[in-house]
DNA sequence: AAAAAAG
């Protein structure tokens, strides 16, 4: 049966066809309460009004209601709770029947997902019932007795009983020691989280400030540090043994005890180090003699001018699109190990001046679908993978958020299935109808699945490819249907993509090259079962190409167990905290959060707000438009083609303001974004790296703000310092000039930058740096978590 | 907590 279509006669499906809950349909939605998409026949507000402002307050949806001490109010958490919300009653039984399913809100007047579409039991009645949608909830503590009888037709329910007296023991609520929703009475849940047990071990340990103003002498002088060695040869002996690989023995004097962690801190007491360039054993840039690759560039013809034997730093032209470094002070990490096993070449960033795409392999229609595409000539991430992939490698490339990433791993990937082609000698056939895909490119968002499928579907469409995209949240129907006519790549995200290859409509078994983009999020909890299973599905030995901005130790696993000695590249000094974007963090009262929020996106110029959770992303939105301030909202609660829709909405300008949650943190690309408000600090500091990089792209300006609360000041530094960003907190209120505090820090910048570079030159330099970073990311996890 | 599947 054709997807797409209703179902003919009959009524088998009414619960499942959005049309039954459309606007203007007499019975909309599911006649029942508590059920998904229901709407009462009529009812005393307007379905499409919005609440005032004073409707709000009394919901407690207005700024400046209470927060209770101690509690640090995520907001997402009110409309849930409802009962310190004022002007309301907190009699629980005299209330509406109530749904506390958190994804139902059908019956929640005001929340709106859909900000133009003001009513809400539309807005989710479009949804396929959930069948399970009362077996599957806790234990519920509120009198169902005074319910509005249930208007369902129960007579489509055949197995369920209707005798409400053989349910006691699930509906007897009685039994269950009072449970509240009033906060207020709640005993030991507190949100501060300095009062959380195991964080107070953060308490004592000995040297650690919040004021970063008095740490320990830290030095960035290279010049002071003895003489370290890059020479791998003299380092200490090193396993590399993969099964070795949790055994740090080999690592001098490490702990993972954060009581003694003090002496990392220091710098000093480091094994003799430098960072004057001038003192290491000769380095040379000159790739023909570099001992041991495991590869022999030797006997290619070298495409690129840098790659000249003989070529000199002194030959290259400044860059054009990087912003002006100073590249005296650039340390050039030469060995840079990213991961375990694995040899990082850095390219410098200036080393791809007069190289154009063609030099690096790429054919005639490619390239001139680049430029069609705004690419004139490779930017340094695309000018040291694309050759490697054209070579046939499995390729990590790292490169830092908006430096060109998806070009990198796309333009190479249609070259080298024209490549394969030909050497087969299939080419310049025409589309073959079920042509197997031979490529797949694999990320962890739709809205990212389709912004790579933008950018590859010309290229492939250029030398005779297709492209379909496969993901979910749209109907399936489409993507079989191109995926029988015959695709060569398929974009697209895991859960879909499953689902077609278990339906057996998506066949990967030709798949000879598979990208993973964001890779070291796919390798994150829920993703990378996942990912491994689809890769398997995969030709056996075809090659992988991972790619992040924050590639590190994560993807470990996917690549012990899918690549054969990759290439690792990376441009050199590069770090997504440096040159462009202003960083900034603002130390807040949590119940002033969102005019703050208001206060900083009142302006021209576009907005990104980062919200921890849906809810709260719905809450500002409705919040900033309370303000005057038109915005949009993007997370998972939103259908697909209101997301599709609401983030288009900010790509096109009609609103300056998008809130989301970390759905859009990675990958999304929307031009000139001049400020990303983080209203939630993020916990990672991965993922503060990549919602700041949706700002000061490709060399563009930006500004990142972070509103935290007093008591966030200290996990929030050591984010920072994972992050390699180095800036002072500032104390504001409700009432100051937020706008102009924010100008207020342009001026520290180019210190900061110099600053950062230095560190990050550390951290990329050597193994152990890296691991260290890791390790303490992943410990303080762990801290938090218990 | 969020994300990723539901003809």
């Amino acid at each position: 049966m054709p997807k797409n279509k209703k179902p003919q006669g009959g009524r088998p499906a009414r619960n499942f066809d959005p049309s039954y809950a459309k606007a203007g349909s007499k019975k909309p939605g599911s006649r029942s309460a508590g059920h998904r998409g229901y709407r009462p026949e009529e009812t005393d507000s307007p379905a499409k009004t919005r609440w005032s402002r004073d409707e709000r307050v009394a919901a407690g949806r207005a700024p400046h209601r209470g927060e209770r001490e101690g509690r640090e109010p995520h907001d997402d958490r009110a409309p849930r709770a409802g009962g310190e919300r004022g002007g309301r009653s907190y009699d629980r039984n005299d209330r509406a029947p109530r749904s506390f399913d958190r994804n139902d809100r059908s019956d929640r007047a005001p929340r709106s997902s859909d900000r133009d579409d003001r009513g809400p039991r539309r807005e989710y009645g479009d949804r396929p019932a959930r069948p399970h949608y009362r077996e599957d909830r806790p234990a519920r503590s509120f009198d169902r007795d005074d319910r509005a009888p249930r208007r369902f037709d129960r007579d489509e329910r055949p197995a369920r009983s209707n005798d409400r007296d053989d349910r006691a023991p699930r509906r007897d609520r009685d039994d269950r020691p009072a449970r509240s929703y009033d906060r207020s009475d709640r005993p030991a849940r507190s949100f501060d989280r300095d009062d959380r047990a195991p964080r107070r071990e953060y308490g004592d340990r000995p040297a650690r400030s919040n004021d970063r103003s008095d740490r320990p002498a830290r030095s960035y002088d290279r010049s002071d540090r003895p003489a370290r060695s890059y020479d791998r040869s003299d380092r200490p002996a090193r396993s590399f043994d993969r099964n070795d690989r949790n055994d740090r023995s080999d690592r001098p004097a490490r702990s993972f005890d954060r009581d003694d962690r003090a002496p990392r801190r220091d710098r000093d007491d480091r094994p003799a180090r430098s960072f004057d360039r001038n003192d290491r054993p000769a380095r040379s840039f000159d790739r023909n003699d570099r001992p041991a690759r495991s590869f022999d560039r030797d006997d290619r013809a070298p495409r690129r001018d840098f790659e000249r034997p003989g070529f000199r730093d002194s030959e290259r032209r400044p860059s054009s699109f990087y912003p002006a470094k100073n590249t005296e002070a650039h340390f050039t990490p030469a060995d840079d190990v990213v991961l375990e096993r694995l040899e990082a070449d850095a390219i410098q960033a200036d080393a791809v001046d007069g190289v154009s795409f063609a030099d690096l392999g790429l054919g005639g229609n490619v390239v001139r679908v680049l430029k069609e595409l705004g690419a004139e000539s490779p930017f340094p991430i695309q000018a040291a993978t694309i050759p490697v992939v054209l070579e046939g490698r499995d390729v990590l490339g790292r490169g830092k958020t908006g430096s060109g990433k998806t070009i990198a791993f796309g333009a190479p990937t249609v070259e080298r299935l024209m490549t394969l082609w030909a050497e087969s000698g299939k080419s310049g056939g025409k589309r073959q109808m079920g042509r197997k895909p031979r490529a797949l490119i694999l990320a962890p968002t739709r809205e990212l699945a389709l912004q790579i499928d933008r950018t590859v579907q010309p290229i492939a469409q250029s030398v005779g490819l297709f492209t379909t995209q496969i993901y979910g949240g749209v109907p399936q129907g489409r993507q079989v249907g191109a995926l029988q006519r015959g695709v060569d790549i398929v974009i697209g995200t895991p859960g879909r993509m499953e689902d077609l290859i278990e339906q057996r409509r998506l066949d990967l078994s030709e798949v000879v090259i598979t990208v993973i983009d964001e890779a070291d999020h796919m390798c994150d909890l829920g993703f990378l079962e996942p990912v491994q299973r689809i890769i398997r599905h995969t030709a056996e030995g075809g090659q992988k190409l991972l790619f992040s901005a924050t590639l590190d130790q994560g993807v470990a696993t996917l690549v012990d167990e899918f690549l054969v000695e990759p290439a690792v590249h990376e441009v050199a000094g590069e770090d997504q905290a440096s040159s462009t974007i202003d960083h900034r963090v603002f130390v807040i009262e949590n119940r002033d959060k969102r005019d703050i929020v208001a206060e900083l996106a009142n302006r021209d110029g576009k907005t990104l707000v980062f919200s921890r959770t849906r809810a709260f992303a719905e809450d500002l939105t409705n919040h900033l438009e309370d303000y005057g301030i038109r915005a949009v909202a993007l997370h998972g609660d939103l259908n697909q083609s209101r997301r599709t829709r609401n983030l288009q909405q900010l790509t096109s300008g009609r609103v300056n303001v998008l809130v989301a949650t970390d759905v859009a943190a990675r990958g999304i690309h929307v031009d000139d974004i001049d400020l990303v408000i983080q209203a939630d600090a993020p916990d990672e500091y991965k993922t503060y790296l990549h919602r700041s990089g949706r700002t000061g792209r490709a060399g563009k300006q930006g500004r990142v703000v972070t509103l935290i609360p007093r008591n966030r000041q200290r996990r929030m530094n050591e984010l920072l310092d994972r992050a390699e960003i180095d800036i002072d907190f500032v104390d504001v209120r409700l009432g100051d000039d937020l706008l102009g505090e924010l100008e207020g820090g342009l001026a520290a910048v180019a210190a900061e930058v110099t600053e950062v570079e230095a560190e990050t030159v550390e951290v990329e330099a050597t193994e152990v740096e890296v691991v260290e970073v890791d390790a303490d990311n992943a410990e303080s996890d762990e801290v938090l978590a218990s």
